[in-house]
DNA sequence: CTGTATATTAAGACGGCATTAAGACATCGC
DNA sequence: GCGATGTCTTAATGCCGTCTTAATATACAG
């Protein structure tokens, strides 16, 4: 998580590499397309944090990408473009873009509004509603600031989408979150198969954290919908 | 949860007057604040849904406001500021700002804008739980948000078609329902078998339900027509 | 009293779930 | 660049809970 995978989608050469270049001078990862066809497809297979795109695209409008992307996910996209028009702004942002930059832009506005966006992904990994940074319930404890948690004061050592998952549970407990709705958190996607993965990241979690993982006490399964997370005690 | 209260903090009484009518013609709610002080103290006070904050203030800094009101919530903020200067921007928005829009401004972008903190914030919400997610009769007592039944506060184990049977009994309450209404919300379908299935499934429930299934107090049956769910004390 | 509708019980079929293992993949250190 | 480590995906298997169906018992209405 500490470097974040950023989708650099501009056709202009010179643009691009100054995108890239002030990315790699602020520890982003990225990657970069210079087209529609490739944007929507780096976007599905790379499954980016941030999508930067510009409207200008030789083969496809920059509005149908948002569409395209925004069928099968809600990954945060900024737009970057020259059109200053205000129907533009409108139609993009209506689209399901998060953000709009007018060219020329300022380097320094982009990393501001960057980080804007990372601080909202990260409120929505820990549940942005309860400001409280450890997360208690029974024996189990998640600090969200440290980034890992811990069960009757032992650290598990939990893989990243083990992570995910329980800070999913966790922040909302009590609810039952389905299937398609965890994948979707998880993965930005949800298909068919990701409900199997999924099975085999609970079976994984739930080894390391029940105790007895035949009757869980924290995790519980409803059938044919999803899992949730108990109060204990 | 339909008509979403904006806090609008902004001195100058024209430019307000036009954001408040703008809202108001789009049909959102919204209160008002000249000063950062009033601004801080509605904002925790009414809780709104979203701030549009200018900078100016005459008694302080609009960023202050901003770091006030990020020390107890991350309610959305949009920054509305004469100021366009990069430094300006940036600073609101590593302050904890969400958007920044330089006057003059287009009220359409504004609108626009707002749909998008709108759209983020219900994503957010997925399974929000509202107070009126909890049915209660009795001692019994249905939590749709959870997906469980509660019998004199101990959970019921209920298979995934005696809660949705239990949840169509419920709210509908007062009222009988046709075995044919009640196995088409069930299977989407009604032939002369499911009422069968109907009846063992009613049997289980009630098993779990009553204390004495002969004499059933929550449902009851209208021979020849279908269930009811009853009102109890 | 008789026929019809409902309640109850049990047994088998079915499907979803947990679990395991193996291969693909990415990451990191050398 | 290359290998080692750890993680993710995919597929296969067995199990358990749930649903259906049928058979029997009970309540109700005419």
């Amino acid at each position: 998580m500490n470097k974040p995978l950023i989708l650099v989608v501009e056709d202009d050469t010179p643009v691009r590499n100054l995108i890239t270049t002030t990315l790699k001078a602020h520890d982003y990862r990225f990657l970069t397309a210079a087209n529609g066809e490739s944007a929507v497809l780096e976007a599905s297979s790379h499954n980016p944090e941030i999508i930067l795109l510009d409207l200008g695209l030789p083969d496809m409008d920059g509005v149908e990408v948002i569409h395209k992307v925004r069928s099968w996910s809600n990954m945060p996209i900024i737009v970057i473009s020259a059109r200053s028009e205000d129907t533009d702004k409108i139609e993009a942002l209506d689209a399901g873009a998060d953000d709009y930059l007018t060219k020329p832009f300022s380097v320094e506005e982009l990393l501001a509004r960057l980080r804007v966006t990372q601080r909202r992904l990260a409120a929505l990994q820990i549940g942005a509603v309860n400001a409280d940074a450890v997360f208690t319930n029974g024996k189990l404890k998640v600090d969200y600031a440290a980034g890992c948690a811990f069960l009757d004061g032992e650290e598990l050592h939990l893989t990243p989408s083990e992570y995910k998952l329980l800070c999913l549970l966790c922040k909302n407990m009590g609810k039952v979150l389905t299937h398609t709705f965890i994948t979707q958190q998880l993965w930005g996607r949800s298909w068919e198969n990701d409900v199997a993965s999924l099975r085999v990241f609970m079976a994984t979690l739930r080894k390391k954290l029940e105790k007895e993982p035949g009757s869980p006490q924290y995790i519980q399964t409803h059938i044919g919908v999803g899992y949730r997370m108990m109060k204990v005690e």
